[in-house]
DNA sequence: CTTGCAACCGCAAACGATTGCAGTCCATGC
DNA sequence: GCATGGACTGCAATCGTTTGCGGTTGCAAG
């Protein structure tokens, strides 16, 4: 009575009330029409009267396929990974699936871990950010049969199937709207050049210089983590130099807070003062007064294409020809942003 | 060789390379002494060797046990959510445990269901937040041996292990607090009188007024969802008032972004003109300029407890004769609560 | 050389489902 | 009346582990 009583109904039991063999039990419940119309009805009729619930471990131990999906990000906080953690858990739930979250924080080491006992738990299918340290790991899955689809972040060292925003494309426009606006010193504060968002973020800030026959001059680049502390010291860094920048891009939006408390405390005015531009949006940004104009990088498109093409490869497709697929990014215009009408006093 | 071929390395194998009977193979792995110390070592010898990996499956079935903890929250926007998500996650891998994200945005359908697939894979457990709508299938759980941990909020209808914030107490802190400062006409925008968490606030809200010796005024407080909107809402219809407040207190972070528009676009600086209180943290109101004081309902806290005692329930212990737990609040001052020298001219 | 006692080890039965194969039944056509 | 075939159904093996129970083995004591 007291003792652990998990759910002890079993298709034996149904089988046994309904007078069949446990596999005609089954294969009424399959739904499929291997057995006659009714039995199959009287058996699905007993089933939900004993409150039968198929045991999944069994199952899955049978048919090699536990309808697990390992999703593995870096935190929960970064506004791109949370709603990948939302939007995914919601559709793949939709499909059948059950997503075993796995936190890494950027490390390889947990990440290896979190494969191993992903693995172990016959997950189905990995939707992951990778930190791009074990590619290797990864690329084993596949071989083993379990499709691996990268998100947000890449692993450069192996051809998984891969959906990116268009960081280039994104930190180009972005860059862009504050050339038009006539900014020509522009501080950017961005990732970690290690990091291919850090470099595609740069690269097209870089391009859209050149594009308006500018020189890139390195002293106006911040790279770091993305974080407030970060964005707090670039910039306090760049606000220091004599020339300093009339506007600032900001490749994220955990570092802008730190950038917009470096601003406040100055006793600058955005945008009067200062232009500033995130990449990334998120609520606070969005509220915030003046409201921050971002670029925006769809998660939400980029989480539903990465369940997307998951979801096709459990169904048997083989994977793509085309293994990395781009999101759009686009330009929110909100408060952030002015034109620059005179230069700045000196 | 395409075809699928799921790490098909299994104990027999090992076994066989090991020259022993699966059994044996079984107890050497297993760790306990229950083999000799020889045979244990060639067995781990060969297990790695052969890169052994035991089937969580199958293993699952037989013990009646998935090392799978279903975490079954609101929302992951919400500071509390994410932080329990992030907390649960990581100690209860720690512990052996792999989790189960379930979302149900609030809604008691998707709970049910939730909790129903939850039973399928027999979760070994569950963290949950609940709706207030599903006791009865909690309950259920409880009785077929799987322990149930509530957490931030409350399932009124039925007895279960639940640790929560110490909402009364936060609240009454916090209003304390204003008083303290001389505010007498303080704002509450708070939650509806529908949840717990909103009766809560309220309540301390009342007490530290009442202890003041001050009346309540029902029309200076405004319930709603939390979310900006209605923080918005609620801001601009207390901002109406012939006599309006000269401090908000706001119960919820999401609503206090609402709130901060609402003040910014009146041109009302915080806390020269009116000061502004929030319960639960937010990254985005500690790097905020000024940055907002809040009570601390101190999720991380909640959560580790939670995992705590679900832990101690799964290792065998029985329910604590306390079923409920409290989490101290705590204020943390910051900048947007001032003194109220002067009674505001008129 | 027996006996007793541990310490190890293997057999085989579970756990709860799926599925290939073979059998049963009935209706049909000749 | 009998062969034919189709539609259902049941048997039994299987997935990869764990574990109760009985059997071996080795060694010390008598």
């Amino acid at each position: 009575m007291l003792a652990v009583m998990h759910n002890p109904v079993t298709l034996r039991d149904v089988a046994r009330a309904a007078k069949v063999s446990v596999s005609t039990a089954s294969r009424a419940l399959a739904g499929a029409g291997l057995t006659s119309k009714v039995t199959a009805a009287r058996l699905r009729a007993v089933a939900t009267e004993l409150g039968y619930r198929p045991n999944t471990l069994a199952r899955g131990l049978k048919t090699r396929s536990s309808r697990l999906i390992g999703l593995v990000v870096h935190n929960l906080e970064n506004a791109s990974f949370r709603v990948l953690a939302e939007v995914a858990q919601q559709r793949l739930r939709a499909a059948g699936y059950q997503v075993i979250l796995c936190i890494t924080a950027d490390d390889p080491e947990q990440e290896a871990e979190t494969i191993a006992t992903l693995m172990d738990q016959r997950a189905d299918g990995l939707i992951i950010c990778p930190t791009g340290q074990n590619g290797a790991r990864l690329a084993a899955l596949e071989r083993n049969g379990t499709p691996v689809a990268c998100v947000i972040r890449r692993d450069e060292a192996v051809e998984l199937e891969t959906v990116l925003a268009a960081d280039p494309e994104g930190a180009f426009e972005g860059t862009r709207h504050l050339l038009e606006l006539g900014h020509r010193r522009i501080g950017l504060i961005v990732g970690r050049p290690e990091t291919t968002s850090g470099r595609e973020r740069l690269s097209g800030y870089r391009r859209a210089l050149q594009e308006a026959g500018l020189g890139f001059d390195a002293s106006l680049v911040h790279a770091g983590r993305y974080h407030p502390e970060v964005g707090l010291a670039g910039c306090q860094a760049l606000l220091d130099r004599p020339d300093r920048p009339t506007a600032l891009f900001v490749a994220n939006h955990e570092a802008t807070l730190g950038v917009l408390r470096g601003l406040a405390e100055r006793g600058i005015i955005i945008p009067d003062d200062l232009s500033v531009l995130c990449y990334e949006d998120s609520p606070s940004l969005a509220w915030q007064r003046p409201a921050i104009s971002v670029v925006d990088n769809g998660p939400a498109a980029l989480a539903e294409l990465a369940v997307d093409r998951l979801l096709r490869r459990l169904r048997g497709s083989p994977a793509g020809a085309a293994r990395e697929y781009r999101i759009g990014a686009r330009l929110i215009q909100r408060q952030s942003c002015r034109p620059l009408s005179l230069p700045v006093e000196a």
